[in-house]
DNA sequence: TGACACAGATAGTAGCACTATCTACAGTAT
DNA sequence: ATACTGTAGATAGTGCTACTATCTGTGTCA
């Protein structure tokens, strides 16, 4: 496959497949000429899943590195790329330099308390831990309170669900089928939830809000 | 409150607030003359709200302003409010392009079939729908099979959720009290529910891939 | 009265994700 | 042999976003 029949199937530019050569995200085609090179399947997979990542995911590129970077570790071990997947993944990583957030409303240890009460065992430098702590700093600013008992009926929420997504994690196979089963549940299916969330949301919030519940069909906007 | 106070307080530099004032997002203080303005517990409150959606939400200005605008349009029926909070969130908006991307795979009608299995009377331009499609989509793509048995066990963990989220929207108080809830609900709790998810998938990781399972006292539930 | 803050305006910056163009060469069609 | 198209690799430029800097004229307050 020569880059131009790459970007016909990937429906990636020609110009953007260069440049994510060039960055490295991509791995350079067989040479066979000084001009010429192949490509395989393998290149089409991993394109995809870079498009998938940024378009779906909502990554950047530099995050989308990281995670092909750990996916490509061949040593890294199992248990440590669901990790990397996260941190490479959470809104505010190294770049986005967050205050410190004066946590004077004790959102961390309302973090920690949950943890506890769920006895969910957690990296005590899980980006997510302070993603969740921010979130809750934030809402009680705008003056909305949050208990320890709402937290935990969104985590029992959530709890089965992730364990069943690990639980789906196939054991055969190559390390990177695996590890691009992780990367891809983690990243993809936060889409598929967010995006039920808000069907559901607005299911129930026209069952409370309209007034006459509607045909149904109703193309408004 | 003078402008440099405002900003020491909400932590939003000097210029970052004129920016805000310039962009519309921030009402014009009270002027008390042609150098000197008075800006209120409402300039401060908003102030928050914007960060609150670009900081936490990920929203960018232009959401922002689509949100607010919302928030502001008093004559905007309060069951039309989600949708406009939800259309200025969903990624690819009128903005990023995605092309209509072929859906051979029927993408779009598992989803109406998701709805109907439901029973969620959806709008049928409800931008999630299409998010909800393209990432069933994407993951078709990369050969992983989502069956509606997948989709309808992500579906009911959130139905419970969003259905108690909309039910604690106050219906007392002053509309733009409502508003804002409803906002902050659906934006800021969707982070409290993503990084929940991971924090739960870390611990299940961790349970199923370290190598040796820790002292583990953790009585689940 | 003199240092300082402020409003309003214009201009500049940094980062991101591409996109365009150029050169030199290679394969293919005629 | 010659023209044409495609390609690798390099450098430069674009469009967008979210600020950030600086300037001017003015007002406040010690």
């Amino acid at each position: 496959m020569r880059i131009s029949e790459l970007s016909v199937v990937s429906g990636v530019p020609v110009p953007t497949v260069k440049f994510y050569l060039r960055e490295g995200l991509l791995a350079a085609g067989d040479a066979r000429a000084v001009n010429q090179a192949e490509y395989g399947d393998e290149h089409l997979r991993r394109l995809r899943l870079i498009r998938a990542l940024t378009d779906v995911g909502g990554l950047r590129l530099r995050e989308v590195r990281a995670v092909l970077a750990a996916i490509d570790d061949e040593l890294m071990p199992l248990h440590d790329l669901l990790g990397v997947a996260q941190y490479a993944l959470v809104r505010g990583g190294p770049n986005e330099s967050h205050p410190p957030a004066d946590d004077s409303g004790g959102a961390t240890s309302d973090v920690d308390r949950l943890l506890a009460e769920m006895g969910w065992h957690v990296n005590a430098a899980a980006p997510s831990r302070r993603s969740l702590a921010q979130a809750i700093f934030t809402l009680r600013e705008l003056r909305w309170d949050v208990s320890i008992d709402d937290l935990v009926r969104y985590a029992r929420a959530v709890d089965d669900l992730a364990a069943e997504e690990v639980a789906t994690v196939p054991d055969h196979g190559s390390r990177s089928q695996i590890v691009e089963h992780m990367v891809v549940g983690t990243v993809i299916f936060e889409a598929v939830l967010t995006a039920l969330r808000r069907l559901a949301q607005e299911h129930h919030s026209a069952r409370r809000f309209a007034k006459r519940p509607r045909l149904a069909n109703d193309a408004r906007r």
